[in-house]
Order: structure tokens, then C-alpha cells, then sequence
DNA sequence: CGTTTGACTACGC
DNA sequence: CGCGTAGCCAAAC
């Protein structure tokens, strides 16, 4: 399906995925990653390692793609983002407009506002896997 | 070109 | 729990 560094397949997955994120949910980079299967000829064990990260990186080349990014927090449930860029007050007011509530730590409960994934047919369609659990 | 920098995570203290 | 860090590599300097 790509190669190791194909980015160009894997980023429009990635959006392909967090577009699928509906209204008031959130999910994780690396459960966004745990759904796209490690590239032909590429160590599994080095794959789990980055691919978090490719994420996120994915993301950040997204402008001009219209996306729901603000969905998409670190494992921990919280926003990952510098504070040089505004960016992270701007996530947090896009998410708690939809409903979405931050504890007194600045997290979230993946619990009730945690998204359990696309439809298992629509993943099946894209050669794509079920998505690990968020904590 | 060589170096630095990330919209990450898991793991060990 | 919180905090530091190794692991890893594509972009951006």
C-alpha cells in the first residue's frame, strides 16, 4: 500500500480518519496510528514507535484540509500543542464548544467523550485496522 | 547537505 | 501520580 516513507499515502489516511471523528468526540494520535497498518518492508517494532508521531505530523501539513483537528489530543487526554503557537487555546475552545469538558488538570475523560472508531466495514474498505482502546 | 525540531508514547523512577 | 527520557524519523532550518 506505501512505502516506508510514503507520506503521501499515509497523511491523506490519517485524514481520511479524523474526518470520520463525529461532533463532541476526541481521540489520540496514536489511536488514529493504531488503525493504519505499518508500510510493506517496514519493522512492525520500529513502526509502533513512530508512527504516533507521523500523526502528528500528518496533522500539522493538514492546512488547507478541511478537517476536525481540534479532535485529536495526546494519549493522556490532553491538547499537544506549544504554547508559542496560539493554537492550544484555540483547540480547547473549539472542543468545549462541542461539548466537550476539561477536568481541573486540563484533561479530558476518554471515558465519555472518547470515540471508539469508524464502523468496522469502513475499515475493512480501506484495508485498515480496529483501532486500540484509549484510556 | 548536516543539524535541529517536533500537534507522540511507553516506560522507569 | 508527576517528570524525564529513549526511541525514531520526516520537515524545517
Amino acid at each position: 500500500m506505501f512505502t516506508p516513507a510514503d507520506p503521501e499515502t499515509f497523511n491523506p489516511l490519517v485524514w481520511q480518519i479524523v474526518h470520520q471523528i463525529p461532533f463532541g468526540k476526541v481521540t489520540s494520535y496514536g489511536q488514529i496510528a493504531s488503525m493504519i497498518p505499518p508500510p510493506p518492508n517496514f519493522d512492525p517494532l520500529r513502526y509502533a514507535h513512530v508512527r504516533a508521531r507521523w500523526v502528528g505530523t500528518a496533522l500539522r501539513l493538514s492546512s488547507g484540509v478541511d478537517l476536525p483537528w481540534h479532535r485529536v489530543i495526546n494519549s493522556r487526554g490532553m491538547i499537544s500543542h506549544l504554547p508559542q503557537f496560539g493554537g492550544m487555546e484555540e483547540q480547547r475552545r473549539r472542543l468545549e464548544a462541542e461539548g466537550v469538558v476539561f477536568d481541573e488538570d486540563d484533561r479530558v475523560d476518554f471515558r465519555q467523550v472518547g470515540w471508539e472508531g469508524p464502523a468496522p466495514e469502513w475499515l475493512a474498505e480501506r484495508g485498515l485496522l480496529p483501532p486500540k482502546k484509549l484510556k
